[in-house]
DNA sequence: TTAGTAGTGAACAGATCTGTTCACTTGTTA
DNA sequence: TAACAAGTGAACAGATCTGTTCACTACTAA
């Protein structure tokens, strides 16, 4: 058991995607949790493994929570990728939205190749694969990619514009899009 | 004229949109320009007055970009909001690409109320409206929207993953989109 | 009791950050 | 020639950045 770790990763999280990597510094981080910098030093190598440590337990919450959503939708009968946006607007909604911690974390470490990059772009990628899953025996390439655009956009649009409406928009789209497949 | 003005301008402007703007430092754009520091503040009393400058420019060139491709297309009697699609796929296949510097500035500089904020938000605001007017007489303010909602999908797509098609992907979305309104 | 583990606090290093100041140079214009 | 505007180069201030080190404390398990 390592709760210093795990507050760390949790401290270090709710100031990354409230000022973005490179605006937050350690010694906010260690000042805002109450740990000591050797104690960080311990756990993480850089700060770059802890915003990897960050990025990684992110994508294993919002993975899970896109798959429990779907899962549910599934044993309802309902079409269980449009809940994938019900899951977005209750997101836009709550009182941690910023916008996408990967979004943000690709344009702030933009280099090729670089770690933090291609972590960004690996979920991203996952995120699409689990919406063709999602579309069941209609699974369809195009089809994702497609839902995964909408997926993005309406992040972008409900961050940079503060429209919580954005949601509902592209979960509309969706279904116009659906319809004419 | 102030040659070393614009010098300044061009070269924060590249180093911002590809590497961030926290982690270019003053003193980079100093060295790859060749401009003394005494010289950049003179013309910009901050490098946030800096950022903003470049983002004024930007903005001005993208508005007259699209301007210029929406008014050809009318024209020629084309649908004139398409061609915001292929002006989008052009840039993708450019060099200089390295995603939307407004979106960037925009996850940069989060805080409520912030000018660089506000600014980026205000440009996603125009870019909006002119597809709104782009649509002619079928003006829609949802159809407006939806658009700019596969714009911005597009942008984020191209960039994190390093997808070139997701221009043509949009295009062919919106397309559907129109056809079934 | 002893050994090992986890954490603290504080000082420190060395780099980098934004921004200021000043003596000096260069080019233009009256 | 004299005045002025624009720019240079270099030093400097003061803050902040990541990362290291070390003596010390608290707790737990053998």
């Amino acid at each position: 058991m390592q709760p210093r770790r795990q507050h760390l990763i949790d401290t270090a999280y709710k100031l990354f995607n409230e000022h973005g990597y490179h605006a937050t510094g350690i010694d906010w981080i260690l000042a805002e949790s109450g740990v000591s910098k050797a104690t960080l030093y311990k756990h993480f190598r850089s700060k770059e493994e802890l915003i990897l440590a960050v990025l990684q337990q992110r994508h294993a919450y919002f993975m899970t929570l896109l798959e429990e959503a779907v899962a549910k939708a599934q044993k309802n009968g309902q079409q269980p990728v449009l809940v994938i946006f019900d899951v977005l607007d209750a997101w836009f909604e709550s009182e941690g939205f910023f916008g996408c911690n990967f979004i943000k974390a690709s344009a702030e470490y933009a280099a090729a190749g670089d770690a933090i990059h291609e972590f960004a772009a690996q979920h991203k990628l996952d995120t699409q694969q689990l919406i063709r899953r999602s579309l069941g025996e209609s699974a369809d390439d195009t089809m994702a990619a497609e839902l995964a655009l909408l997926f993005d956009g309406a992040i972008v649009v409900a961050h940079t514009r503060g429209d919580h409406g954005a949601a509902k928009l592209a979960k509309k789209m969706a279904e116009q899009l659906l319809a004419a497949h």
